[in-house]
DNA sequence: ACAATCCTTGCAACATTGTTGCGTTTATTT
DNA sequence: AAATAAACGCAACAATGTTGCAAGGATTGT
C-alpha cells in the first residue's frame, strides 16, 4: 500500500512540474497514508531508516508541496504548523479542522461549511476564514 | 483616561483577589485603552519609561491575567499569542477574530456567532471553537 | 513595629520551532 | 556523458516562549 502512494505521490509531484526526489517522494507518501494532520516532528519520525532528511530539508520540501497546492498547512494553538495532503480539490477557503485538546491531533472537517450571514465593519475586506473546533477525540473521550 | 483606565484596572485586580502590582495594573490598563488584541512586544512598546517590566516578567503577568479571566488570548498563525482585555462578560467559547493579513492587526468580531448544524465524528466531543476570518482591514484594503 | 511568610520580580539559561547563507550533491536536459 | 539548474546538508541565526533560582517587596500574625 505505501508503495502504490509512492507511486501516486510521484505522479502528483511530475504533473506539478517538479522534481520527483526521493524526499519530496517519502514525505507526500507519508501524508497521502495519514488521516491526522501530521506535524514536522512526525513526518520526521515517520520517515525510513533509508530516507533520513536534513531537518532544514524537510522544512523546504513541504514548503514547496505547499506551494504546489499538493498539501496545505493548518495553524495551531501551539505554534506548531501541521500538513495534511489534498485529497481532491476541496475548496481551501472553507476548511475546518478539528483538534483534540488531550492528545493534540488534528483532523480535517470537509463537511463543516460556514455560513456568511455576518458582515466586517465598515471597509473590512473578506479573504478567507479559519476555523477549529476544539473538543476530545474518539480516543481521549 | 488612561488614568481612569489605571483604577478600573486595579479594582479589576482586586476584585479577583490578586496582589495590584504597578505590572499588572499597567499592563491591563493599556489592553483595556486598545480595541486590538496586542502582542508581547507591542504591549511592552507600550509600558510607559517610569515601568519597565523584565520579558519574563510580562509574560507571567500576562499569564495571571488570563488565569483571572481578565484578558484572553488569541491565537493566530504566526505563532505570536495576541492579548485582549476581557471587557464585559462574553462567551469565550464563541468568539471570533478578524486578523489583517497585510498589517497583521486582530480584532475581535463579538457580534459573530456560530451555527451549530454540523456535526463531528462519532465519539468526538465538542468543547469550543476558535475562527479566525482573515481578510484586509479598513487601512490596506 | 517586627518577624515570618508568601507572592512577585529580574536575571540567566534553556527549549522549541522555524529560517537564511552557502558550498556541495543530485536530477534533469541536451 | 557533460552542462545546468534545482535540491540538499550543514552551520549559524532568529523569534517566541519557559524554567530555575536568588533577591525584593507586600501581607499577615504577634
Amino acid at each position: 500500500m505505501l508503495n502504490k502512494l509512492h507511486i501516486t505521490a510521484e505522479d502528483m509531484i511530475q504533473q506539478n512540474g517538479g522534481r520527483a526526489t526521493a524526499g519530496r517522494i517519502g514525505i507526500l507518501a507519508i501524508l497521502l497514508a495519514e488521516q491526522q494532520a501530521m506535524t514536522h516532528r512526525e513526518i520526521e519520525q515517520r520517515l525510513p531508516g533509508t530516507l533520513q532528511l536534513d531537518r532544514v530539508t524537510l522544512y523546504r520540501a513541504l514548503e514547496w508541496l505547499v506551494g504546489k497546492n499538493l498539501i496545505h498547512k493548518v495553524t495551531s494553538d501551539d505554534r506548531v504548523w501541521r500538513y495534511h495532503a489534498n485529497r481532491e480539490v476541496h475548496n481551501t477557503h472553507q476548511h475546518a479542522h478539528f483538534k483534540c485538546t488531550c492528545c493534540a491531533q488534528v483532523i480535517c472537517l470537509d463537511d463543516l461549511t460556514i455560513e456568511r450571514n455576518w458582515h466586517l465593519p465598515t471597509g473590512y475586506r473578506f479573504q478567507e476564514i479559519e476555523l477549529t473546533v476544539k473538543g476530545l477525540c474518539a480516543d481521549c473521550g
